[in-house]
DNA sequence: ATTCCATGTGTACGCTCGTACACATGGGGT
DNA sequence: ACCCCATGTGTACGAGCGTACACATGGAAT
């Protein structure tokens, strides 16, 4: 196992490359001889660490599924029982949205590329999984999963659109989601009027 | 422009044929040539009538965005102003996600393209308008599109993860965010409850 | 010391692709 | 009647692709 000859970080390497491909030129740009170049090394040792693209796809969306997960944690928004996990939820949104625009489109399109490639699937469902489970520290199963394909799905609509990602929005229909279970109530059910 | 000397729908069927190569080998499979096979047209055909495929996608997603719009409007969901909402686009959701597997991907697939190719966003952009104002007719601005985000949200963990649509569970989340606006109130709070 | 094989490297084949281009044809404006 | 050009058709070219394969190399097992 720690026989690495020569390269011993050949395949982290690689995978590290084929995101930076991926990031810049889309999944339509990822090849083998794209990620070969980008990693600086020969057409042939890409085709032997990962015989078939979906592999490299996998070892990388395991990877960059990481970044939504490590920028939730650092948020301290599931760890601080006091807060409003609404609002806690809605700015992580933003700060991911904002912090690395390419970095997050990249994630969002290796997730949605699940759609077409089975050999995907596996993956993405395990990241709904988990980032439900941190949720749930703070409401219920159900809720946890509808808070899931809510910031999905408002995440989809700011990425697809192009247009801004609106913080307060956000807070307003996590919110609403959470409101009703066993979860914080935000203490002003009249924070959600039907005025505006 | 009436002038069609002998192929009065070539452009027509070319779209048609575009859908129906995306929707059995998915948008990787989808090129001039592909597309010319399926419409049984000469290449050349399909690269006179659009240049690029950007503008054979965005007239086939054009087309594919009919597809749910159909459905919702069908199922009477928003013209009785009686009924529960959530649970009747619960229901449309089921109905989509039930009746045809392959054109709901497809339609999915076309949408979320546009991450990648800004020729698609305005499309995807207007969908998600357009949708929003349906629903407007039932909840506020803010409340519509909320809902279309969770119901986006939804749909893309049904087919990425492969797993089964829950709509129960789809009710529940979507009454939610209505529960707090100006829409009709399930009336039962405990519906929501953690044990299930 | 010798052997073995996981790993690394270079090259070639066949395929599909987008694109370009030359030519055919016939309806519609004149 | 005539010509024009939008439309239709066939073919070719160069590029990039996945894949396969032959060969190099040097730790590790013996």
């Amino acid at each position: 196992m720690t026989a690495r000859r020569h390269d011993p970080g050949r395949r982290q390497r690689i995978i590290d490359a084929a995101i930076r491909v991926a990031a810049r030129d889309g999944l339509a740009g990822l090849s083998h001889r794209t990620v070969a170049a980008e990693a600086d090394v020969p057409l042939g040792s890409t085709t032997y660490h990962f015989a078939t693209l979906d592999e490299l796809l996998v070892a990388a969306l395991c990877q960059a599924n990481e970044g939504f997960a490590r920028v939730l944690d650092d948020s301290g928004a599931l760890t601080a029982p006091g807060t409003d996990l609404a609002a806690g939820l809605a700015r992580v949104l933003g700060q991911w949205l904002g912090g690395d625009r390419p970095g997050a489109e990249l994630e969002y399109e290796l997730y949605l590329a699940a759609l077409r490639r089975p050999a995907l699937r596996p993956v993405a469902a395990r990241w709904a999984e988990e980032t439900a489970a941190r949720l749930a520290a703070r409401v219920d199963a159900v809720t946890a999963r509808a808070l899931v394909a809510l910031m999905d799905g408002i995440c989809l609509q700011v990425l697809l659109t192009g247009g801004a990602y609106d913080e307060e929005y956000a807070r307003e229909a996590l919110g609403r989601v959470i409101g009703h279970g066993p979860g914080r109530r935000t203490g002003d059910p009249g924070a959600g009027a039907p005025g505006t």
